[in-house]
DNA sequence: GACTTAGTTTCACATAATGGAACCTAAAGG
DNA sequence: CCTTTAGGTTCCATTATGTGAAACTAAGTC
């Protein structure tokens, strides 16, 4: 939630959205002077270019910023160029039709866990209103399905800087434990998620991986304890993975349609 | 598509996440340099940082840069802070199960309409495949409904700098014709496209507006001439403007909970 | 009418962005 | 095999841009 202190003016109104972000509701300048650490003239004049850049909007009769239009159309476009949410869509539908279970698209985002899309068993698209949320990588069956097939200066990486809380009994807390369980989501090609992270919360995750092996994304089925058993959730792995290595074709191929 | 070269630093770097964007594909750093008038090396500072900020996202395989994950973290907050969008959800589940025609949401942005989320009549939510768009506003009934309520000073400024295009052989074409039609849809208190955008294609469309009638978005039920009669849409705009009205309601509480 | 509190402007100053040019590659051409 | 070209990256003197303390204004309080 704190300033990171990036790349000097950009990586400063970067950090202003994120504030705004944070918050979750619409915010008096007071309000972001007081989070930020910024000299007032200097947060006041960002958000004036943000504002007049569309990317804040301001609501003159209450004098609060929210997070602008622009971004939504920026987001809009994140999307249709994102070579995998787009395409993954109709095999979320497929996947979530046959299972009858809550399906996750994830990809990894600067060690994080984020959730792209999702099919919930009952309800339709709920994009936007659970999608675009981030969660930890370590105890998540996405997140782990992912640093399982992290090349390994990248993985050593993950894990150094990664802080190890205990959601759960079952969440794997020390580097030892999670490389344990990362070599063995290898050797099998799917990882679970044992109510690690949410307590009655189990999954079975699959990575996406191009021809080179280079992780793009994960694919969940997610259920609870009450509703499936993680042996029931094992035996669609097969499907999973099949569905994972679709998405994977079609994202390759539509990404680089020009080799021959 | 081109450069605005507005504030700074700021600008320019929003500037190349735009161009980014129009491509709506991954694209190689030439792509770039020569769409953008920026100098290369000043093109490739601006990348870097964007890249490290995650706004950007490289891919080291095919050397291209496509919009970050970062962005779409932003735009999952955008939307949540919006008082209007998750409010309306709802709402528009309704509408559309009721009138099982298409239902639109839109705010106004810059002079122009923002599709915020969208109901079709046959497929569930299409978040961001189908919202996220931007229309011009004299010509669609959303947009017409929007001018309609602007205070005099904004709508007069909004409709100077409009520059008009004959859509279709029903598209209002002067400023004249539009202010004639603003000033009857405030009579009546909704807006209809009669094929004015796209042929075939009618809406009936009206305001959201807060208690001291700023306007806040608008939302409209559109259909096909082949399906739909203007009247028989017009039948609905007792029920469009009933939930128009809960949802400018709700967002008023939820936006200002404060006041006695 | 003095006294906070919130927002906006100023201006001397220094940081941070600029961009021409040089420098690396790696692949294409002779 | 050596050259050329094109794509990509780094340098560095120059200066435009952004900085932030302080001054200022406009509303609320007491």
């Amino acid at each position: 939630m704190s300033a990171e202190q990036g790349d000097g003016t950009v990586g400063k109104a970067l950090d202003v959205l994120d504030m705004v972000a944070a918050v979750g509701k619409p915010v008096r300048f007071t309000d972001l002077l007081a989070t930020a650490d910024y000299p007032k003239a200097t947060l006041y004049r960002l958000i004036q270019t943000l504002t007049h850049q569309g990317m804040l909007s301001y609501d003159p009769d209450r004098q609060t910023y929210a997070l602008g239009v622009r971004l939504v159309r920026l987001a809009h476009a994140a999307w249709a160029t994102s070579s995998l949410a787009p395409i993954a869509r109709p095999y979320l539908d497929d996947l979530a039709r046959e299972t009858g279970e809550t399906i996750h698209l994830a990809q990894m985002d600067n060690g994080q866990v984020l959730y792209v899309d999702k099919r919930n068993a009952s309800r339709p698209v709920e994009m936007f209103s659970q999608a675009g949320k981030v969660g930890p990588a370590y105890c998540t069956g996405v997140g782990k399905a992912m640093l399982a097939y992290l090349p390994d200066d990248a993985l050593e990486r993950a894990i150094q800087r990664q802080s190890f809380h205990r959601f759960t009994g079952h969440t794997l807390d020390t580097p030892e434990k999670l490389k344990a369980e990362l070599l063995a989501i290898r050797d099998r090609g799917h990882a679970f998620d044992r109510e690690e992270h949410e307590p009655g919360i189990i999954c079975c995750a699959v990575p996406i991986l191009t021809r080179t092996d280079r992780v793009i994304g994960a694919l969940s089925v997610t259920s609870t304890t009450a509703r499936t058993s993680l042996a029931e959730l094992e035996s669609r792995a097969g499907r999973i993975k099949d569905t994972a290595a679709r998405i994977a074709a079609e994202a390759e191929s539509w990404r680089f349609p020009e080799q021959a």
